[in-house]
This record gives C-alpha cells, structure tokens and sequence, in this order.
RNA sequence: GGGCGUUUAGCUCAGUUGGUUAGAGCGCAUCGUUCACAUCGAUGAGGUCGCUGGUUCGAAUCCAGCAACGCCCACCA
C-alpha cells in the first residue's frame, strides 16, 4: 500500500491538490473536452460565477455559493459534458468606495479631502483601484482554497476594459432605442455619501418622531419635517373634504416664522382626510409627494423651493436674502434645525399642538442607515415604465419567467419576481462618486443640453463646433454593468476568436442568494434579452443567507462573520463544503454550525480509512481481476449471487444522487451518499466482507475483493462534486485507476 | 397596507405527486480499544409533526381559519 497512506487523513494536502488540479488545465473546457469533441453543441454546462465585491474577504455566504457550483460543474464534467464555470470579480461601485470610505476615516482623513487636491479625482480612483485589485487577488486564493473548479484563464473583472467596452454598446443601445433618458428629478440622496442611490439601495425603518400641529392662518396642518416649512409652495385638501371647500383656490395671507406670506390653498385625490387634520403642506423640493402633486398643478402654484443643501443643512439666505429672521436658521443641520424651529413657532404661538410619539418610517442609506434627503437632481435613467420600456426590456423578461424558459428555484422566488417586476419603476443608474465606469457621455460646454456618447473624448463638438467637449462627472451604478455580466464575460472572451459566447451561452445555471433577486437576476433577465435576445441562463438557483447560531445574518459590524479560511484550515474544505450543503434547501436561510463541520471532518477521516482498509485487504488481488487495459470492469459480471445484488443497491444509489443533483436538490443529493458510504457501505458491507476476505474460498474472496474495490472506487466519483479534495486524494493512491484525475474521471 | 416564508426529537434540519410502527446529524445514556477508523463501533432513551376545523378508508403531507417568529415590497404628510 501506498507509504504515505497515513492516518488520520490529513487534510492540509488540499492545497497542493489544488494546484495539481490548476496545473493541469482541466478546469478550462478547451483542455478537458475540446469543441471538435463535443458531440453536440448542446452538449455543454456553463456557469457564470456571481463575481464577489473585491472590497475584502470572502465570507461563509460565498462559500455556499462555490459549493453549489462547484458541485455542478464538477458533476456536469464528470459526465463528460464540455464544462465551463467561469470565475470574476466585481468592482462593486458604491459598496467598495464605502469600504475604503471607512478605511480612510480610520487614517484620519476623507475622500473629500483627496478630492480637494490636485488631481484628486484621478489620484483617488488609483488608491481604490490599488486596493481593489489587492483584495481580489487574496479573494482568488480563497476561492482555490474551497476547491473551486472554475476556469482562471477565462477570469473577468467589470473593469476589464473588454466588460466596458461591452457596457457603453449596451449603453447606446438603449440610448439610441429610447430608453435611457437624463432628466431632473426627485431622488434618494445620501448626504454622508454624497450621491444618489436607487430605490433598492434605500432600506426603511420605523422611527418615532414628533408630529407638529402647525398653523397657517386660519388651517393647521400636521407635519414631521418641521423645517421644510420654509420650501412650502402650497397648501393641499382633498377635494371632496366639506370642511376645506371654501379655502380650496384662495390664497391665504398668513404669518409664518420668518414673517407674513401668502400661500395658496390646492385640492389633490393624494391627500387623506383622515390623516392629521386633513391639510397638507405642499413642499415640491422635499418630498416625491409633493413634488408629483407640484406637476399636476404647475398652473397654479409655484415650483420647488429647495431650501435644503446636499449636506443636509438649511440654505435659506439664497431665497430669503434679506430677511434677517431667515437667518438665524440658515446653514442649521435638520435635526438641530427642527428643535430650534419648534421652539420658536411655539413661543410664536404658531404650533396647535405636538403628537410626540408618531411612529412613521423614514427611509434610510441602506449602507450607513442615515435619512435619506429627497432631491432634485439630473440623472441618467433607464426607463422601466413607459409603453416602449415595458414592450422591450419588461415583458420579455416576464414572459421569459412565465413561460418556463428561466426556471426559478424555489419556485415561490418566482412570484416575488413578478410582483416586483410588474410594479418596476425608472431605474436611477448614474452615482456621483469615483468609483465605477465612467458614464459615456460628453457634453456641449455652450449649451449642457446637447451631448453624444462616446468613450473618447471628441475631436470636435457636433453642436458648436468650436467647443472643447465636457465629460459627464458621474459613474454607472454597479449593477447597471453586473447585470450584464452573463453574456459580457462570455462575448469578451477575445482570445478565443469569439466564440464563448456561442459555445456557452445561454448559460445553464445561475446560482446565487434570494437577497439579490431584485438587485442582479431581474436586471440580467431584461438586459441579457435585450442584448441578446436569448435568456442569460437557464435555472436561476437562490440559495439561502447563513446566519449564526441567533439566526442573525452575519455582518462585520456585529462581529459575528465566520472566516471560511479559518475553517478550511482547522477542519478542511470539504468538511467547511459538506455541512453548508447538507440542510440548505433553496431560499431557506442555513444556520452555520461547527459541530456540523466537525462531523463532516469526521467522514473525510471515514473516507479515507474506508480507503485504506479496502486497498489493503484487496491489493494482492486486484491483478486478477481488475484489467488495466480495455473494458477496466470486464471481471464485474462474474460476481457471486449475493454481490451482484449489492452492486446493484450501489448503482441505485449513485443514479439516485445523480438525479437529485440534476433535480438541484444538492442537500438530498450529499446526504443519500453520505449516508449509504458510511452506515451501508462501512458499516454493514465491509464488515460483513471480513470474514470472506481472510477466509480461504477463492471465488468468494474474488469477488468480494472486485465489490468493495468497485464500489469504494465508484463512491469516490459519487462523493467527488461535494468532498472533491479527500476524493482525490484518495484516488491519487489507488493501485489501479483509469485516469490521471478523479476529476475527469466518469460518473 | 399588501405579499412571502417558517413552525416535525434537547439543538439544526429532511420528509418530491396523502399510504404500513415519522427520519438523519449533533447532543445525551450504557457498553466496547489485538483485528481500517475513538475524527471509531454497538445498543438505547427521546416527537399530541404550532393550534382549530374540514376533505378522505387513511393527513406531518390536501383545504379553510387562527397564532407565533422571520423576511420582502409599498409615495401616506
């Protein structure tokens, strides 16, 4: 027997597999499986890995996902289908600029006093880009080190200036269909960060606030955001409300803090009577409410009255010059503002009253939890809503759903999907910060107006002819570029003369967290079709979130993420791959464990004692009835009567485990081999072969010798996708095998 | 305000079209190291399958209602 056949197993040899593996170019399609080899062009299995945020480490959440779908490239390769999983990362805009926001912070100082040097744009860019770039190479080696299979030589980034290439053509095909528009208008802006964000970056919570019964003359309105006041640009009631008719289109003369204005009284369907008292403060520049009912009636009153900045102060003396009153509350924070200006109104006697314990939810950053402001501003938007965008981007991509021909796993997930899709609205895709592909578009410096798309700067300005054209300042939303990410990586795979994107696409699987459903799946469903007219991958699999023994996600700020690392180093990534698998069924959440990790550490030990008792005790006969060369199990249809009926239990078992993965009942699918390898295969057979192995009947011992090695032999195949290191490691030590790799072995 | 998920042994969870005494892992109890493995083996204790009602010869499984917990979506000041 093999000397190095040590016990107990030893698991720090993963590593060293793994670079054999690499070495070998197995991983990459073109060596395993040759397209000239391909018996039909169907006949291939393509996953696109969710690029993780090269912003830090990979956490136990990621390690779910590399299991997954290493389990099902590793089993698609074994049965001999052209193979590819392809590796990424992702610059990930706004999250990383944060991360390293926060790193900034910590040295004492800001990214806006980077911004404030010469230079700073571009000086700023090159520190994120330095540590990005450093993350994702420490990001690759933990991928490796939880045994991912992918293909390295393919690897894409969303910088990669291919990817963006691949973003601005997707860019001004919609541009040039009518889909992308610059508008101003009412957005969620966070004033730590300083840009917009979309309407899934908003998280909402319930807050208690006090609610201010406020006058206006003869009418008392009920208000939260006491210091948008001086922003109202009217008063609105119901138009059915009997008790408001009489004021609804007069103008009231009324005092106010900063003294007597007149301000006019409109009626809107929007406005409950049973709310307060009925009567709304109108403030177009503070609230998408008010700005909308500002629309509807632009004949009548006045516009938006910004009269808070984008830090979050009060900017008054710009509408208010002079009025000396105004001043006091200029350049005041909200919440300082507020509790100033109620103290004022009330000694004013301008406050009926104050309800101090409303409850209301307030929407918030969702990355720094503070108030999101509601402003004005002029933003790229891909247009979700009108007839056109619902004709070529959403329809497609619910029928598509509808149709079966995206399978959504579990299938609940699916009318999540719908009911988010079928309530879409415009899509803010542009951020003002630094970190992201630059938005294509120059503009004409005598009018900003006129604008074209284009990557380079233009020779000449179309417009004026004589100007030097403007870069746009502001970014695309990350997930304006990951939404393309299927059929970008495939379509930039240059060296390959193109044709990835044929070979492999539609992709078979993606596989990701339920969390992301909205964020990435919905938005490369629409542009994977849109672009392509095909669907970006077959299967959409949503995995559960892994949380602590609480049931609380994992998150650095609680303290209580789980380094994959670590784990592999004490217990190895099979062990870590196993007990993340077992017990996680689709969209259910998976509570990690490390009992459970060390239980699988346990069957990796299992395993391979399994593997040195059945080598040991069969070695000396192997030559006899194992050949080396043609049909490797030409002896199997000589076995006695009762081992043929055990041969045929193992089959079952092996096609039952086939059929579970292929179901992606992955969890199932460990758990039936783990079980029939330890309690029926160790347990009952081989200790019921004993006696036959050391006893002196030759047929019997033969052919007990041919099962135990056949089946431990075919249970290394079985168990391969879930523990692919101590398979391997084992296989590497069997006396007679057929290939150079478990892992190109066939199932 | 809508919607979704979960509720099965002390803990974590399986239980795919309804069918014999409801399963696994961990934990627990007792016993056992010449004989592949103590990261092990053998044996065992432990469940009114959230509650109520219904369909059925038969329900953890289907239907209705309720409850608890969790999550998502939503422009009510």
């Amino acid at each position: 027997m093999n000397q190095d056949f040590l016990k107990p197993y030893d698991h720090s040899q993963e590593e060293k597999i793994y670079h054999r593996w690499e070495g070998s170019g197995f991983f990459n399609p073109d060596k395993f499986l040759p397209r000239s080899l391909q018996k039909s062009k169907k006949d291939y299995f393509s996953i696109i890995m969710p690029p993780p945020n090269a912003n830090g480490s990979l956490h136990v959440g990621h390690a779910v996902m590399i299991a997954l779908e290493d389990i099902l490239t590793r089993y698609f390769r074994l049965k001999g289908k052209r193979t590819l999983w392809l590796p990424g990362a992702d610059h990930a805009g706004f999250e990383t600029q944060v991360v390293f926001e926060k790193k900034l912070e910590k040295e004492g100082t800001s990214r806006f006093e980077i911004l404030n040097q010469p230079q700073g744009k571009e000086r700023l860019f090159q520190m994120i880009w330095d540590f990005t770039l450093n993350n994702k190479k420490h990001m690759e080696d933990q991928i490796r080190r939880l045994g991912a299979s992918c293909d390295w030589s393919r690897e894409k980034f969303t910088l990669d200036p291919e990817i963006v290439k691949i973003v601005y053509q997707t860019f001004e095909k919609l541009y040039k269909d009518g889909l992308i528009y610059k508008d101003k208008r009412m957005v969620n802006w966070c004033i730590k960060h300083q840009t917009t964000l979309s309407d899934l970056e908003t998280k909402y919570e319930e807050r208690k606030d006090s609610l201010y019964y406020i006058k206006y003359g003869p009418l008392t309105v009920a208000t939260v955001r006491l210091e948008t006041i001086f922003g109202d640009t009217a008063l609105a009631v119901h138009p059915k409300d009997k008790r408001y008719q009489k004021f609804i289109g007069q103008e009231l003369e009324v005092e106010t803090l900063i003294g007597k204005r007149k301000i006019k009284v409109i009626a809107d369907e929007i406005v409950d009577p049973h709310f307060g008292t009925g009567v709304v403060k109108v403030t177009p520049a503070h609230d998408p409410d008010d700005y909308e009912m500002w629309k509807r009636h632009k004949n009548e009153i006045a516009g938006p009255c910004q009269v808070i900045d984008q830090f979050g102060r009060l900017d008054l003396l710009r509408h208010f010059p002079g009025n000396k009153k105004a001043q006091k509350y200029h350049g005041l924070k909200i919440s300082q503002a507020r509790e100033i200006i109620a103290n004022d109104m009330q000694s004013l006697g301008l406050i009926e009253k104050i309800d101090f314990d409303y409850k209301h939810n307030i929407s918030l950053c969702y990355k720094c939890l503070t108030p999101l402001e509601p402003r004005i501003l002029d933003q790229w938007f891909l247009d979700l809503s009108s007839p056109q965008a619902k004709k070529k981007l959403v329809l497609p991509a619910l029928e598509a759903v509808k149709k079966g021909k995206i399978k959504i796993i579990p299938k609940f997930q699916e009318k999540i999907y719908f009911h988010w899709m079928k309530n879409i609205r415009d899509w803010n895709i542009s951020r003002q910060i630094v970190w992201g592909i630059p938005i294509p578009v120059w503009y004409c410096q005598e009018n900003e107006k006129n604008f074209v798309i284009s990557q380079d700067q233009p020779n000449h300005c179309p417009f004026c002819k004589k100007c030097v054209m403007k870069k746009e300042e502001d970014v695309f939303d990350t997930w304006f570029s990951s939404g393309q990410w299927p059929f970008a990586t495939l379509m930039a795979q240059k060296s390959k003369n193109g044709s990835d994107f044929k070979d492999f696409y539609p992709t078979s699987v993606m596989e990701t967290g339920y969390d992301i459903l909205f964020f990435w799946v919905a938005r490369m469903i629409m542009l994977g079709l849109y672009v392509t007219g095909k669907v970006p991958f077959k299967v959409v699999y949503l995995h559960g979130l892994v949380r602590d023994k609480d049931k609380q996600k994992m998150s650095k700020s609680k303290g209580n993420v789980v380094d994959p690392l670590g784990v592999v180093e004490q217990y190895g990534a099979d062990a870590l791959r196993m007990a993340l698998v077992v017990g996680n069924s689709p969209g259910q959440d998976v509570i990690y464990d490390e009992n459970k990790i060390r239980g699988y550490r346990n069957f990796s030990n299992k395993l391979w004692n399994i593997a040195r008792f059945v080598i040991s005790s069969t070695e000396s006969l192997l030559d006899q009835i194992i050949s080396q060369k043609g049909n490797f199990w030409k002896n199997l249809s000589k076995l006695e009567k009762e081992d043929k009926k055990l041969l045929k239990e193992f089959q079952g078992i092996k096609k039952k485990v086939a059929l579970e993965i292929e179901k992606f009942r992955f969890s199932q699918a460990a758990e039936i081999a783990y079980h029939y390898v330890w309690h029926r295969f160790a347990d009952e057979i081989i200790e019921g072969k004993k006696k036959i192995l050391s006893g002196d009947n030759e047929k019997e011992r033969n052919s007990s010798a041919l099962l135990l090695y056949f089946i431990l032999y075919q249970s290394l195949i079985m168990l391969h996708p879930f523990m692919p290191f101590v398979t391997e490691a084992i296989y590497q030590r069997l006396p007679k095998k057929e290939k150079e790799f478990l892992m190109i072995e066939k199932w």
